[in-house]
DNA sequence: AAGTGGTCTAGACCACTCA
DNA sequence: GAGTGGTCTAGACCACTTA
């Protein structure tokens, strides 16, 4: 008896997956740890790990080494890239996910701005070796959820409040409009993918969690390509929209 | 001696990844098996597989189960969503990735025509219960890198060409505008996620590699939603683009 | 100090592919 | 049938958190 074409490392999974989802299950107790599960569904420690390899994977757990696995509690993030452009019209109160709008306190984490070399494809698009480096994180509720870096090339940005941390306001779209160079036309490129070992170590997640990686180009009148920004965002938490005419 | 701090399935797959990264790499031989590369690295069979399981992840190889582990060769498809708009004018011959840019074959797969009840959400979405549902999933090199799930009101769909397998040329959205109505207007709503058990299977992945699920609602000039689509892509297989103006 | 998750071993047996 | 990956066991020891 016992169809069981299921492994039990999924069957297991399943049946964590019903009992966490429940609203009534506490974010702040963790699950019965690893040798109990163990015990109760006489499986081995390795089994029961699989199977929290995968919700964690799904994103539906934390997992704290030494203290134990709790139920994620999270409400993605709407990053709407065209917002400016018509979500206000279109868009609104149509969410598929139930997603923040904008609203949450993202804060600036860290940021680093320095004058280097671009890597070799951000030097391709930009048409300039030498550029300014501008490097951050984003944190929600302390949480890393992004890391972005811009390049802009260094002649340009040289002098201007661009090479300051604080760039002032409007930041330094403003200040390139300033110098007779708006970026007026955006492309984002974008892929999921399983983030690097730098990525996972500074979006403090696993090498099973997906990563959006995001690269805009900010165009000028001229068409000349005068920001690269390369993001790369948590996967579970955000949700990206864009928005465009046929 | 050995700081190692690296654990030894991460250093394992550091190899692996070195070393099927050459260009001479025969991407239709196997690589070693994991018994051999047991005995190689001198550590237990589990070891080589979580190692194994790690690029798998990354979407570096392909495994068939049976016959070996295979470097995988795939030039990601670009999918751009604003084509029409600006893409030739703005981002042409300026891509950060080596994707081919849509001339590939991409073929259908499979497609079912049906009428239905909506879910929830899109039901939300519509204003309406009643759906003509169009579930095809598209094909490259014969293997599955896209499902797409699309919803039409019934009263628009009925006695049109759109609830014919072959909804004539111009497809649905040519159909609607014969009808008064056109799309005009799109929002895309995207996650990277893992996939859900039934995703896996449709598409041949595991539960490790993301997925990029988009939402796409078209709008009538009116603002009305007239269509919605779900689709659900192969994380690795697909650079999607959107171009727009600030 | 006790309890948690993280890595690892040395096996066993099953499911699938391929010549 | 020989060889491949997939699942699973019953341990061991280490790293981290909490009190």
């Amino acid at each position: 008896m016992g169809e069981s074409r299921e492994p039990k490392y999924r069957a297991i999974a399943d049946e964590l997956r019903l009992a966490i989802s429940s609203p009534e299950f506490d974010p702040d107790k963790p699950l019965d740890p690893e040798r109990a599960l163990s015990k109760r569904y006489d499986v081995s420690a390795a089994t029961v790990r699989k199977a929290i390899a995968l919700l964690r994977a799904e994103g539906l757990v934390d997992v704290r080494h030494g203290s134990g696995v709790y139920k994620r509690t999270w409400k993605p993030i709407l990053r709407d890239a065209t917002k400016r452009l018509s979500a206000e019209q279109w868009g609104a109160g149509r969410a598929i996910w139930d997603a923040d709008v904008g609203d949450r306190l993202v804060t600036l984490g860290s940021l680093e701005v320095r004058y280097d070399r671009a890597p070799s494809r951000v030097a391709d698009l930009l048409g300039a070796e030498d550029v300014l480096v501008r490097d951050r994180t984003y944190l929600v509720d302390y949480r890393p959820v992004q890391l972005a870096v811009s390049y802009i090339p260094a002649e340009v940005a040289r002098g201007t409040a661009i090479e300051r941390r604080d760039s002032g306001p409007g930041g330094t779209f403003a200040r390139l409009a300033e110098a007779g160079l708006a970026p007026v036309e955006f492309t984002e490129t974008v892929r999921a993918r399983t983030p690097s070992p730098d990525e996972q170590a500074k979006l403090r997640i696993t090498a099973e969690r997906p990563v959006a990686e995001i690269v805009r180009c900010a165009f000028t009148q001229t068409k000349r390509i005068i920001e690269v920004t390369s993001m790369v965002l948590d996967g579970e938490a955000y949700v990206m929209q864009w928005s465009f005419t046929s």
